[in-house]
RNA sequence: GGGAGUGUGGCGCAGGUGGUUAGCGCGCUGGGUUGUGGUCCCAGAGGUCGCGGGUUCGAGUCCCGUCGCUCCUCCCA
């Protein structure tokens, strides 16, 4: 093999592009239906940016980013995530004054320097939304309705959102001080990077998976038990609503996400049918995100999903390949024939048609097998007889009918119902 | 980062304890006389057996390394 893709990123091929395209098409709809507007920043940013607001201790900025000098020494990064680019666009382009509420949604590559498996590739895809500009809990709860249209009209079942409340600054500290005196007389005997993470940030610890940890994490305090005020009636309208609008959630007072740049509302929705990739989407709210990044005090919610895993079960449900059909094919005869198809295909495609021919110069049995596999709907063949005669027999390929047909584009036209596309 | 498995033509696979020209299915190309398909028949192309070392008279087959892939763990999307 002279050469391979780089590791953990992989080509689309067109069978499996169909599915991309069409998950692309449902997400732009709901979007549009919630009138979520999309943008597309740039897949290269300052490093900073990322290390600022994604927060230092992450795994993400630790170990993950594909950061690399350019030719001015500048350091940059593919991104990792969207969520800061988003917010940077939205202040360097001066919409906190001029209209500061904003529903923003994106689709795109992601770049993540991890050990490649199921469901987890080194450029991945994202969508998601980001609406900024508004604290109330019907945003959020907008939000979270937005991912659960989106996996109902995608048809997916076997799912679970989690939902937890991490407050604000002020609560994530009182609660990371609770954490560390919940832990500090076990904390000897736990993982290793729990010991880390317990002076690094001890929220952390609660995702923790190691079975000797596990015992401490479970009576744990939550993140709910250390609310503020403001916070908790935040997170009490979030649920209300969410009842409200019958939306099912669990609350997981451990649910603590990965990202720093999270305050109050955070949840996770997860898929049984997925493995140990199961996170389909997460999010939350994340209030400090615009001043971090240099912008006035501008609150904001949202969450990404992953479009691999959808793409997976997408495929896994429907067995074979997405039908992909032509309109016409053409069969071409002798040199009178071929003129008249060039004539022809090109005055069809402008009438909106799907129109392939022979280019190989294939016998006439090839050129059947071709339009066979093409799956053309309708078959036209043109030689000498059809040249002169201007007249020609459209085959519909399904049922074998032929019909008596002029050939112009617009007689064709007649006969023929463009597939919707 | 840790663990396990795997790597043979485009795809899916065979190739017991090492022995001469590496097979099969699908697909692909051509043909079954340039006027009608999906079936069928015939022929053909395509592989430095992931890569690099080593053992051996001889390695796809054994050993070491390396890279990729897969799964688990971890983390997440």
């Amino acid at each position: 093999m002279a050469y391979e893709s780089v590791r953990g990123m992989r080509d689309i091929l067109p069978d499996e592009a169909d599915y991309w395209t069409r998950l692309e098409a449902t997400i732009r709809k709901i979007a549009r239906r919630f009138n979520y507007r999309e943008i597309r920043p740039p897949l290269v940013e300052h490093t900073e940016l990322f290390s600022r607001g994604i927060g230092a201790a992450t795994d993400v900025v630790n170990k993950e980013m594909y950061t690399f000098p350019d030719k001015k020494g500048r350091s940059l990064t593919l991104r990792p995530e969207a969520t800061a680019s988003v917010v940077r666009a939205y202040v360097e382009h001066g919409m906190t004054t001029q209209d500061p509420f904003q529903k923003l949604y994106y689709i795109g590559p992601m770049f993540r320097y991890e050990k490649p498996q199921k469901g987890r590739s080194r450029q991945f895809h994202q969508y998601g939304v980001e609406a900024i500009g508004s604290l109330d809990p019907s945003l959020d709860v907008e939000v979270i309705s937005l991912a659960w249209s989106l996996m109902h009209e995608l048809g997916l079942g076997g799912l679970s959102l989690r939902l937890n409340s991490i407050g604000c600054a002020a609560d994530h500290e009182r609660y990371r001080e609770a954490l560390r005196a919940h832990f500090a007389p076990h904390i000897g005997s736990m993982c290793e990077d729990c010991q880390r993470r317990y002076d690094d940030n001890p929220l952390r610890i609660l995702d923790c998976k190691n079975k000797i940890c596990q015992p401490y994490i479970a009576d744990a305090p939550g993140s709910t038990e250390h609310l503020c005020d403001d916070c908790a009636d935040h997170f009490e309208r979030v649920k209300e609503l969410l009842d409200q609008l019958g939306l099912d959630y669990v609350v997981d007072p451990h649910l603590v996400r990965g990202l720093d740049y999270y305050t109050r509302t955070v949840f996770e929705l997860t898929s049984k049918d997925l493995g140990a990739q199961d996170a389909l989407l997460g999010g939350g709210r994340y209030d400090d995100l615009v001043k971090m990044i240099g912008g006035p005090d501008t609150p904001g919610v949202g969450f990404a999903g992953g479009m691999e895993r959808l793409i997976l079960v997408l495929k896994e449900r429907e067995e074979q390949v997405m039908e992909h059909r032509i309109d016409l094919f053409l069969v071409t005869l002798g040199d009178a024939g071929r003129t008249l198809a060039l004539d022809l295909s090109n005055g069809l495609r402008g009438e909106g048609l799907s129109v392939d021919l022979d280019y190989r110069g294939r016998s006439f049995r090839k050129q059947m097998t071709q339009a066979n596999k093409l799956s053309a709907r309708y078959l036209l063949v043109l030689g000498d007889d059809e040249a002169t005669s201007k007249k020609g027999k459209l085959k519909e390929m399904d049922s074998g009918e032929e019909t008596e047909v002029a050939l112009s584009a617009e007689e064709i036209m007649r006969k023929i119902e463009p597939l919707s596309d």
